[in-house]
DNA sequence: AATGAATGAGAATTCATTCAT
DNA sequence: AATGAATGAATTCTCATTCAT
């Protein structure tokens, strides 16, 4: 009774959405196994322990983000503020539909103290995405401020994310890269006329 | 053998630090009793489950802010800005030394899917937070706006200080209490001379 | 549905006889609960783990062999002799009957790659046994010889009891003591009359 | 890739390294697969199962004891005292350097009580090893003196290479062989000048 | 012949909860 | 009130075995 050959990318992505629905802890190798289609004892064909899982479910997600979504900030082909706009919008979608962008946050708080080995991967993903900004706000800020600028959207879209799941209101994020686009084109115009 | 008549409180806030350290799912019974000074079996005489004791300790905790932090808002004995700035501090010792301010917000997330009842309990937290930091806006915005600036900042602290936990680094919430601060000034002296 | 009251010697007792029967990693820890009227998950209420209940199970068998057989070689009120029939005759009847007596071999030889722990409470049980033969064998010998002569008697024994389990042929320790006492019985008259 | 066609002999030369580091039990099907370069599935075009597998092993064993070994005792070529010499020497290099020696006692008090069917070829193996022996001291003993006697020479060379095991101490084997020899050389005095 | 996927039973261990004392 | 014994379900993980390709 073999065959269906699960390939790995699909497997990852299984295992993502049930780690997002039910959290590190709350997931069962079980709820893995299923939501592939397998098994109990099968997920182990696959992977050495829930933790390796784990670890590699959050690697391909960060991997995922700085090919696809941070990629963007340094493509030339664009002027910045349209690069930071493309940005804002995948996040939105991210956040909001793939309700992914949470994901590192969660597992984050969840795990720090139980598998340090996760945060790992989740602080690159932050160092990413900040440096990603962080290259955008160089066009219109010294070093130093154009870091604590990317610092500060990172964590004020993640507040926004965050009160959103809690309270269930749709507004918050919108709102948050509304206002960080402005802020951008601001600081745009005081760099031509100072 | 000392038996110091446990009580309520201490039982609760002796829950809090384990709950706080390990989570909802991380803390066993066992964890909670012996931080109690008692035997796994013992804590069945103060609590129904683990569940109704996390609930309990929740309500208490959102009460404790709202009685004695959430109340500076409407202190009238000091000037709204004063007023602010108390609360900043406040919160700045609460996320930095007690460890104490994302508490909800971890709970929160940890537990959104598997224990919706705990969620009620969050959104109230918020809420009155919310609802204070509104009551302080309102003395130099109009009604809407003052609400979307006090969800703003609520969510601006609590990004912070979740990046401060995932990234180790203090400044975040330093920097924006700061930055409150000094936003709440400018709109203050916007407001005197429009 | 608590009780019982399952004291911890009855316990390791009948942990030894399963362990006896089924070697280390035959053994299971349900076998071990049911031996003991428990279920599965009651055996950790009295041990941490299956490997630190078999280390105690045989640290308390080598306290016993310590207390109530070598201890015959230090009594003053036999002649050596004597004492060296009297280890004989509990050594048979513990090899035949009790069949603990290779239990030091068995579980040393199947756990030796696995479980390097138990080796040293083995050897220490080998080493005490053959310091008391030693003790006996000083009274006819010098102190060298004394020695080899006690390991050899220990291997002895230990190589006829493996015999006789694996071949089923209950002669073999039997003709061994015999032998061992007669032998010594020899070297008494040679250093009589030397 | 190679595909060295993998005949039978080394497939069991193979699998009984494998079996005397880990034991039977603590042998998996994908150690003894990977021992013989193999993927676990593929072993099962060789055998039935892991119980057939150790069987052959143990017949293959026993068989090469019989012919390379055991064989010694009946060589015309050379006088008995010769023969046993060759005996212990290969004796002491097999159990010494090989360390297959106490495969059979090791296997045996394993799985005795689980695997009864390996205990036959087991016990075949010491008829043969004991009927060599016996062969050799019936040049210098009666019938019945000489089956006695070659039972108490196996009995005593196994319990010394256990004890050599389990302490760790080189010297006992090497002693026991030593003393077997001398033994015969007196028996042969005794005959010829009675 | 060899593989790799899948199975399903069973392993050790954890844990919230109950309850007689 | 406190205890400690017991439960039983769930959890992670292992393993001999099967079988389509």
């Amino acid at each position: 009774m073999a065959k269906p050959k699960l390939d790995r990318k699909t497997l990852l992505k299984n295992s993502l959405s049930v780690f997002k629905s039910r959290g590190y802890h709350g997931t069962s190798v079980n709820d893995l196994a299923a939501a592939n289609g397998l098994l109990k004892g099968s997920i182990y064909h696959y992977f050495d322990s829930k933790k390796s899982l784990m670890l590699e479910v959050l690697i391909a997600l960060k991997e995922h983000y700085v090919a696809k979504v941070f990629a963007k900030s340094y493509d030339e082909q664009l002027p910045p503020y349209e690069r930071l706009r493309e940005l804002a919008v995948r996040a939105e979608e991210i956040f909001t539909f793939e309700e992914t962008g949470d994901f590192f946050v969660n597992i984050g708080l969840e795990t720090m103290n139980t598998n340090p080995e996760f945060l790992a991967v989740i602080k690159e993903f932050f160092r990413d995405w900040i440096g990603s900004l962080q290259d955008l706000y160089l066009h219109v800020l010294g070093r130093e401020e154009a870091l604590m600028q990317a610092e500060r959207v990172v964590a004020e879209l993640e507040g926004s994310v965050i009160m959103m799941k809690l309270l269930g209101d749709v507004g918050y994020l919108k709102r948050t890269s509304t206002r960080v686009l402005n802020e951008y084109k601001e600081l745009e115009k005081l760099k031509l006329k100072p």
